[in-house]
Parts: structure tokens; C-alpha cells; sequence
RNA sequence: GUCCUCGUAGCUCAGCUGGAUAGAGCACUGGAUUCCUAAUCCAGAGGUCAUGCGUUCGAAUCGCAUCGGGGACACCA
């Protein structure tokens, strides 16, 4: 719709303008302030320039009225527009609000750690990654989703110590030495026993099986986390493992030192990140030959950039803030644009219960597992609650207020609102491709302001989906709701003069909720 | 200490590529149902947009400084 408008003014108009929608739709649906920077060039007053702009356009189909006011240029589209582009969108639902973008976008996100379940700052991320995901699909770009799976590493061999640990103190006569860092947490001891039963309780007896364990842990704790994501409606096309990729590292480290991007100093290998922006260098292998993190993490990418994307996106916790830049000189070194990387960060979230806070800690074993909080609240609310937010500030939310069933719970508040549209449809008899070819035309003003809203959903998605600020979405769909909710109770539907008319303006409404929830991965509700 | 980030209504937060009278939800006060679901709506009250200076026709928005909250600064992953 933006499209056109703006099209049709450049007709007239050379440059670059803004384009904005006015604070108050009485103004018009589209307005542009151009007048106030042509005032400049042509030393002319902004009301004399706006004047003779608005006159050029009278003869526009798409536009009912343009006018100049303070400066102002106005714009007001045609009832005849806006019916026909209604009506293509009920016709063709699937299609509606989709977007020719073109591209191909490798989406890496979640990637948490398989040595225990993914708790509520992970599901953050995951919501996050997975609207983005469906949202830039709908606008037409070639997007993966992918998942990094950190199995090799201390941590894994951790993961197998502690259930080693955990199994030697429950199931043998063994004293246990806890050492200083080990996975606490009740899910340990669940392992422990799962781990009983699939080998023998004498698996704790000796230490050579803690590979053993630590392998077999991982595989579980991956196949939990997918359950998790699953149960948040949540799915990936590709698992990416960091073991598997080790291979690779002879031929990376190669690469790295043919574009000179390491050295060795003190017998270890360190990338010479601080020419690339970073404010050290890196230590890449250490002393006793193992590779740091940082070493699989430059296979990753270098294997990403190979595959040949247009664009890649890592959604991180925002913990990993001081990694961006090092990541990146190695993505240069590596000969490629470290550019085409962005990365999201995920910033905290700090629950509540009836007003009281959570801390979480995954080491410590009291963090808050993501699926009790779906449990609880629901996959969709869960859902919703993180999508209101913008992903880089801190959120901070009751568990309470989420299980609510009015309108201080905002998902309510939109599911009602498309029901409710609905039940109208119910109580008249009629679907929605019986009143498609009533026009929408001489609408008085509450109807127009409605379906030029509803109609604002492609461009809605393209600027959250580009802006990364995902709660535009969200914010859209709850003030389009808001907008029906006051319009069903100021005007009749059902039995008036006007009923198909405004049926039909309800369908329209309702195509927008159901696609905006869709994409969100919530389903509309037909009936409460 | 260095870097990042945030500071907007009592609370949780939008708005920030400069633009018309700074918004929403919750909470609070009052009202609306013989009529499509009151899970809704209407009205009221609530603000030195942290502070100061600067940039200009114009600043919540951009820049600098100060204050305050949070985070990052590993040969851990």
C-alpha cells in the first residue's frame, strides 16, 4: 500500500522524502513534511510550496483527497483503493502481506550448550529467532535456521563428570568428592538414574567411563532442548556440530596463516584480532595444543561463509557481547566480508512470581527451565510476552499476569478480538466470500480508519522484520484490536442496512490478526 | 578503569533514520449490558521525556558532558 502511494508521488516529486503516517488519521493516511526542506532550496514558505504540491495530485485514483495544511502535504486514499486491495486479501489469504524480497539469510540462534535444559533466557532468544525466521520467509527471503551444537569441549566432559558424579553418589557406597565446578541441579540426578537404567549401575565405578556418559549425556540433553523448542512450536532446519566441524581445522588454520591472521608467541597460537578491531589478540590453541572456543567458533563461520549465504544473523546472549568483534577479524582474516555478519543480542529476563524475583544460574541449578514456564503459562503467551519487547533490552515479566484471563493478559485481548469477529459472521449466516463483492465504498469515518489500518500489515512486517524490532508487530496487532473492540461497540453489524459492508470490513480485520498471530507462531481462536 | 546499553505517567514499557497536541497496558476514580460474547467499551486523573550544554526553522529523538541502573571486559563455553 506504502508502495503505492509513494510510486504515485513520484510521479511528482523528485528525491528522496519522507513518508509517514500522521498522528492522527483525521489528517490523512499518508502525509509528508517534503514542503519544509523544499522551503529551504526554493526560499519560498512551506504553506506556499505544500499548496501547489497538493494541486498536482487531484487527478490520482488512488487518492480521495490530497490537501496542505501547516505545511503538510496530506494525502487521503480512495475508498475504491482500499476496497480492491481488501478484497484481494480475502480472496487470497495465504498470499496476503507476503513481500518479494529476495536474499538468502543463514539464521543461527538458541545454539545453547546440550548439558541441560534451556531455561527462560534461552526461550527468549528462540522466540525471537523463530518469529524472525517466519517473518522473513513471509516477506520472501531464502532464510535457514540453524543450530550450533557446542558438543565438544570441557563442558561436555563436565556434563559426563557430573553424571558420573551424581550416579556414584546415589547408586554406589562410593564417598563422593565434589569438585569445584561440576552441573548442579535435579536433572543431573534424573541422568544419573536414566543412565542406570540404560547401562548398569557399574558404569560409576570406574572414571575411563565418563566419556562414556559424557557423550551419551549430550545426545539426551540435545533430544530435551528439541523437545523444549518443539513444545514452544519451535523447530530448526539444520544442526550444525561443533565436533563434526573440527576436522576441518587443519585447512581452516591454513587459511588463517596464508592471510597472516596468526602468530605464535609464549607456545601458543594467538589471532591477531587487535588489527581487526578488536582490543587484544586472541589466544586461538593453547600451550598444551587444545583449541580454545574461540577456534571452533572460526571453523563455524568460515564453514558458514563457505556455504555462500548473502547474509548471516547469530542471535546471542547479550553476555557475549565482547565476542562480536573477535568473531569478526577472524571472519576477515578468513577472506570474507565480516559485513554480511549481525548479530542480535538477547538480552536478560528476569521473571516474577506475584511480584516476587527469580534468580537463575545454570551452573548453580536453580535457573528457570523454559518448560516450566511454557507448563505454565502457555507456549503462546510465553510467546507473545517476548515478542512485546525489544530483544536487546532487559525484560522483566510476572508469570501471574500471564495466566490472567482479561485484558491486563494482552494476548486475550487480540484472541477476543478476532473470536469475536467470528461469532458475528455466525450470527449472521453469512462467510466471508459471500459479502466479498460488496464494495467498501462511502464508508463514514470509523470504517475507513479501520480498514486503512487493517491493510497496514505488509508494511508492519517489513519494517519490524528490517528494523529487527519485532514488537511492532505485536504492538499492531494489539492496537488493531483495540481499534475493533471500540468499533463493535459503537456501531451495529448484524441486521443494519450496512451489514455486509461491515462484515466484509470485518473479514479483512480478521486476516490481518490471523496472519500477524500466524507469523508470531500463534493460532487465532475462533471461539472463547 | 575501558567499552556497550538503558533512564519517558505510581508500575511495565512503546515512541527515537529530528516534524503536527508525548502514547499504550496495568493500577486508580466514575460510567455503559431489554440489542452481534461486558474476556469489551467510554470518561477522568496521572509527565521539568534523568540533568546541563550544543546542533537548527523545529529535539523525547542527533552530539558532548554529568549523574544513576544493568551488562561485558578468559588460555570458560
Amino acid at each position: 500500500m506504502k508502495k503505492s502511494v509513494l510510486n504515485t508521488i513520484q510521479k511528482y516529486l523528485e528525491g528522496d522524502f519522507p513518508l509517514e503516517k500522521p498522528k492522527d488519521l483525521s489528517f490523512g493516511h499518508y502525509a509528508t513534511p517534503v514542503a519544509f526542506s523544499l522551503a529551504k532550496i526554493h526560499r519560498k514558505s512551506p504553506m506556499i510550496i505544500a499548496d501547489e504540491l497538493a494541486q498536482k495530485f487531484l487527478e490520482e485514483d488512488i487518492f480521495a483527497k490530497v490537501d496542505a495544511l501547516k505545511g503538510y502535504l496530506n494525502f487521503k486514499l480512495s475508498d475504491a483503493f482500499l476496497d480492491q486491495k481488501a478484497t484481494e486479501a480475502i480472496l487470497n489469504e495465504k498470499e496476503f502481506a507476503k513481500g518479494q524480497k529476495s536474499g538468502s539469510i543463514l539464521l543461527e540462534y538458541v545454539s545453547a550448550n546440550p548439558t541441560g535444559p534451556l531455561h527462560i533466557g534461552h526461550a527468549r532468544g528462540a522466540v525471537f529467532g523463530d518469529t524472525l525466521y517466519k517473518i522473513g520467509k513471509h516477506l520472501g527471503y531464502d532464510i535457514t535456521a540453524e543450530y550450533y551444537v557446542n558438543d565438544a569441549g570441557n563442558q561436555i566432559r563436565l556434563l559426563g563428570l557430573s553424571i558420573y558424579l551424581a550416579g556414584r553418589d546415589k547408586f554406589t557406597n562410593h564417598d563422593v568428592q565434589w569438585p569445584d565446578e561440576f552441573y548442579r541441579g535435579e536433572y543431573i540426578y534424573d541422568l544419573a538414574c536414566e543412565a542406570k537404567n540404560s547401562f548398569d549401575a557399574q558404569i560409576f565405578e570406574d572414571e575411563k567411563n565418563i566419556d562414556i556418559l559424557s557423550n551419551w549425556g549430550k545426545d539426551k540433553m540435545l533430544e530435551l532442548i528439541r523437545e523444549n523448542l518443539a513444545d514452544a512450536n519451535i523447530t530448526f532446519d539444520t544442526f550444525v556440530s561443533e565436533k563434526e566441524l573440527f576436522t576441518k581445522w587443519d585447512e581452516t588454520f591454513e587459511k588463517l596463516k596464508t592471510q597472516n591472521g596468526v602468530y605464535e608467541k609464549e607456545k601458543k597460537v594467538w589471532l591477531r584480532s587487535s588489527e581487526k578491531g578488536d582490543e587484544k589478540d586472541r589466544v586461538i590453541v593453547r600451550e598444551d595444543g587444545r583449541p580454545t572456543y574461540l577456534a571452533g567458533d572460526i571453523i563455524y563461520h568460515n564453514e558458514k561463509f563457505e556455504r555462500g549465504y548473502d547474509h548471516y544473523i547469530n542471535i546471542w546472549g547479550a553476555d557475549h557481547h565482547g565476542y562480536i568483534a573477535r568473531v569478526k577479524a577472524a571472519i576477515e582474516y578468513l577472506g570474507y566480508d565480516a559485513q554480511k555478519l549481525e548479530v542480535i543480542l538477547s538480552q536478560m529476563v528476569a521473571l516474577l512470581k506475584g511480584g516476587e524475583p527469580y534468580k537463575m544460574s545454570k551452573r548453580a541449578g536453580n535457573f528457570i527451565l523454559m518448560s516450566d514456564v511454557v507448563e505454565e503459562v502457555g507456549a503462546e503467551a510465553l510467546r507473545f510476552i517476548f515478542l512485546t519487547k525489544k530483544s536487546d533490552t532487559h525484560l522483566e515479566f510476572d508469570v501471574d499476569m500471564l495466566k490472567t484471563e482479561d485484558s491486563s493478559n494482552p494476548i486475550y485481548y487480540i484472541q477476543y478480538a478476532h473470536a469475536r469477529i467470528n461469532q458475528i459472521f455466525e450470527k449472521s449466516g453469512k462467510d466471508p466470500h459471500q459479502v466479498i463483492q460488496t464494495k467498501l465504498e462511502a464508508l463514514d469515518e470509523d470504517s475507513q480508519n479501520l480498514l486503512f489500518s487493517a491493510l497496514l500489515l505488509p508494511e508492519v512486517l517489513e519494517d519490524s522484520f528490517e528494523s529487527r524490532q519485532l514488537q511492532k508487530l505485536a504492538d499492531y496487532l494489539k492496537s488493531l484490536a483495540a481499534l475493533y473492540h471500540q468499533f463493535y461497540n459503537k456501531h451495529k453489524i448484524v441486521g443494519t442496512q450496512n451489514e455486509d459492508k461491515l462484515l466484509k470490513l470485518s473479514a479483512m480485520v480478521a486476516v490481518t490478526l490471523r496472519t500477524g498471530l500466524r507469523l508470531m507462531g500463534i493460532e487465532a481462536k475462533y471461539k472463547m
